[in-house]
DNA sequence: ATGAAAGCGCTAACAG
DNA sequence: CTGTTAGCGCTTTCAT
């Protein structure tokens, strides 16, 4: 049993005007009388009309519908982000279409095309880590569709963008450290040649550099996953001893450096303190509860889809583009003092 | 600028023929000369043509998109659950439009009318913990469109469903703990009035009694959050003497009351065992790493997608609705022996 | 104050 | 083999 909507057409002939009269009525157009637009408006409702969503997107040429790709959604950030979209989004009358790329380039491609096949009306986008090669999204924006990139953010295009500080964030961290007592402070780096390597390692170089803390390059470790962690054990317990100090680049690796020290005896925060970035749902149950910087995907979600919004609602207006920097806060809780 | 995409009358104009005939060419009609064909064809491809998927929709009354009320994106879960539906529904050509009730029942009603306004051809829907009345349900059913309950089902609906099987996933982490030395076994229960509260402590019942280990009631605590874990610390500790496994209903729980034991000097698993259920991000963190029940959300979306495509694709089959059942799987790591 | 007609982009009889 | 026409559901000139 297929699913039979009633149309204005329907109702037009029920109560015998024309569509156009039922349509005007609808929406409250002057020119027609109280008499029928009563008539019109209270028979809709009781047979329960509801525009089609689709005849209205094409005529209108505007789907109030928002697309997005995003890496992955099972990843607490990625899904903070969504429900900060989608929220905004929601309370704006606009709907997402969601894709994942599964960090595939050649997906992120596809993802993109059948965006644009439902003529959605502006694009999130967060690219996937394999994509190297940015035709897809340049055709895109060439063709005149307002695009804002959040996150993962491709510097050869000049669009709407809204990313953490992560330079900020990493300051912050390392700061808070220094400031409660630490001073050989070991830093867990991603790649540098990653933004947000090389963003937070300069927070903290910075930090230290603030504090006149000389930069000793052997206390900063390329190790970014717990796995990682697990594997250099060895060295970074060589190291353990003259450290007072940790800032993991992510909560994983912070918590992994915690439990290995702890397995050897260190307390934490007493011997070592440590400090993460992330917030993710396992800062809280880590014991003790890890400080760490927030890096808020909610908000950042929602600014984003602000962005977006504004831009397809200003018309024309030439504004320039804007980057919108959230600056993560520290959440301070039991790994330091 | 606005984006401006050609059409098929565009492309129709342009090569001097028919929009019929293109239409016809695009799609491999066989009426069609070969060398109109690869006319069509080839232009089209050069001027990147790409078919409007709003009018195409319209015209074949079929949006090839699928509804999804979910209560919360961020929650692993459903985050999980989410991604599986993606992937599998992307592969069959389908795109997905998703809402979140947030637990509010008011919004779940309006995320279901902009769905059905939208006219997705199918519902996939996990119910808010606040809606009580299923009147807006009933009434998309009624009105024939295809529906499918994941997770948290709806009792009085006749449709298709898919359940993790908590009874039994409670049974294997039960049966486990016995099977591994243990006899007194607590259980953090949730509400008995909760579905997933009633089935998981059958399935801890059941466990012990294909044992013959007699149920003691002071043995099953009504607490499963990890905040009840530390109100209820003391009478845990009181308890724990007597006690040589637990097992919790989730795993924010199992891993509160390992903390709270660890602290107290208990080794984990060496003086208690502890089993959770779910198997977030969380456990593995844990420390020890958490022996869990995996919830096989991505399963448990895929399942469901390819239930409602079935179902989409079968036109008129009176298929009896089906109930499936996914069965989890114990997840042995470190805190069980 | 209301209706007729055209058109958003596409497809599918029906002609020829 | 190709074109003409009508229509999916809706809005919006342009008439009346």
């Amino acid at each position: 049993m297929k699913p039979t909507h009633i149309t204005i057409k329907d109702i037009a002939k029920m109560l015998g005007v024309s569509p156009s009269t039922v349509s005007r009525a609808l929406k409250d157009h002057p020119d027609i009388s109280e008499e029928t637009r009563n008539l019109v408006k209270t028979f809709a409702e009781k047979v329960k009309y509801r525009p089609n969503a689709l005849a209205l997107s094409l005529r209108k040429q505007k789907t109030n519908t928002l697309g997005l790709i995003v890496p992955e959604i099972v990843h607490h950030f990625f899904s903070s982000v969504i429900s900060g979209m989608e929220d905004l989004a929601y309370g704006e009358g606009y709907t997402m279409m969601i894709c994942q790329s599964n960090e595939n380039f050649y997906r992120e491609v596809i993802n993109l095309q059948a965006l644009l096949d439902h003529r959605v009306d502006g694009l999130l986008v967060s690219i996937s880590k394999t994509t190297r090669e940015f035709n897809h999204l340049h055709n895109a924006l060439d063709s005149g569709i307002p695009m804002v990139f959040f996150d993962r953010i491709c510097d050869e295009l000049d669009t709407d963008r809204v990313i953490t500080d992560d330079f900020e964030g990493a300051r912050i961290a390392t700061t808070h450290l220094i400031e409660t007592g630490c001073r050989k402070i070991l830093h867990l780096a991603a790649p540098r040649h990653l933004l947000i390597g090389k963003n937070r390692y300069e927070g903290y170089a910075q930090a230290l550099k603030n504090h006149k803390i000389p930069l000793d390059e052997s206390l900063v470790l390329k190790c970014d996953t717990r796995e990682e962690v697990m594997s250099m054990r060895q060295h970074i317990l060589t190291l353990a001893p003259q450290i007072d100090g940790i800032f993991g680049v992510n909560d994983s690796t912070a918590i992994a450096v915690m439990q290995v020290l702890q397995e050897n005896g260190y307390r934490i925060p007493q011997d070592i303190s440590v400090v993460g970035f992330g917030d993710g749902p396992i800062a809280t149950i880590a014991s003790p509860p890890l400080t760490t910087v927030e890096q808020k995907g909610y908000e950042m979600g929602r600014e984003a889809v602000r962005l977006l919004i504004q831009r397809l609602e200003n018309p024309s207006a030439m504004i320039n583009n804007q980057t919108k920097i959230i600056t993560p806060s520290l959440v301070r809780r039991k790994t330091s003092r």
